[in-house]
DNA sequence: ACGTACTATCTAACCAGATAGTCAGAAACT
DNA sequence: AGTTTCTGACTATCTGGTTAGATAGTACGT
């Protein structure tokens, strides 16, 4: 058998990520990780520590990758949530991710510096584009953030299996729509 | 010592809904419920069948209890949206339990027949609300209120004991006049 | 009043299976 | 020989769910 500690430690965040995207960290089964890794057990806490710091790797990298992959137009908001809604389509696991983190990792992303810095970027940008003239100022700049991105996330939590049957693609263009007019309205000046 | 079999079912519904609040239906543990009810276990098994089952009626009647307090304006959807952030932020657990409930139970709300009653009544008044003029047609009514109803639940998912904690008075004015703000531009002939 | 049979409500102990995490050592690679 | 990577068995504890029986309240015949 050939011997590769990248790769196992990567079919074991792979594995975790679905676990994990479908049954949360209570409901997660290391074993059951280990075996869809085709993995040890063993090694799972070799490479991550424990069940919890499992899941903290798999969340940090799947935002990571969604930082990396989605950056924030502050002239086009409308464009951004758009992006954003592509991104929670292509990528399901992400949605759920947050979900089960928002509810089983009380005190909110504060750990993820990565992210609460660009967090940070993203709201001086807004500001910014409400003082140029290019976004309505009827709400502050980190609350048009959070209703941005909820309204973006508004249909991205799909169950597994759900998620699994293609869902239409005219109905995923309409939600993609509503999302864009939504925000387009949201941040008229 | 007294013997009432409506209490303590009231108390375990009680006790239920704060720990599935809290931990969702994986993490909720049976035997925390019974001791915070002053209960035996058994009675919860008696009265409810299942753990499962159990969560089905604390969500049910939270829903229930949202149905009835909270009749939909579709003259004034941010009116509306307004009272559902206030409901919400009057009782977290609801918010909580939804995302539960959203993560947990695959197939979405199907079997809460009370509550897809409900939903088509909100959709038939949202589009009788746009074919009067009363509400912008840029999105499908069901559209509209599902964007609605994410814009209401933005910040309504507070995690157990920053919710202990009260948020300050002039934030939650600031969050709710976003959503009120949020829902007059969505919806704006 | 009183005992008796009956039912509803509750209790404590118990169980079989699952679960996160550990350990000693084997097998491959250098 | 030495180091990295991996394996299978093991454990202490927990978990949802069950069972057998105790206790309180009630209806009723006498």
């Amino acid at each position: 058998m050939k011997r590769d500690a990248q790769a196992t430690r990567a079919r074991i965040l792979a594995a975790a990520t679905a676990e994990f995207a479908a049954f949360g960290i209570a409901g997660a089964r290391v074993d059951r990780i280990a075996a869809a890794a085709a993995a040890n057990k063993n090694m799972i806490y070799i490479y991550f520590g424990s069940k919890e710091q499992l899941f903290d790797a798999v969340y940090t990298g799947a935002v990571g990758q969604l930082l990396d992959t989605v950056p924030i137009d502050a002239a086009d908001l409308p464009g951004y949530a758009g992006a954003l809604f592509d991104h929670m389509n292509l990528h399901p696991e992400l949605s759920r991710l947050a979900r089960w983190h928002g509810l089983e990792r009380p005190g909110g992303f504060a750990d993820l510096e990565h992210a609460m810095a660009a967090t940070m970027d993203k709201i001086s940008a807004v500001g910014a584009a409400q003082t140029a003239g290019l976004v309505g100022s009827g709400v502050a700049p980190h609350e048009l953030l959070a209703l941005l991105l909820a309204v973006a996330a508004t249909w991205s939590a799909g169950s597994p299996e759900l998620t699994a049957e293609q869902p239409p693609a005219e109905l995923t263009a309409a939600r993609r729509a509503a999302v864009v007019f939504a925000v387009q309205r949201l941040t008229d000046p």
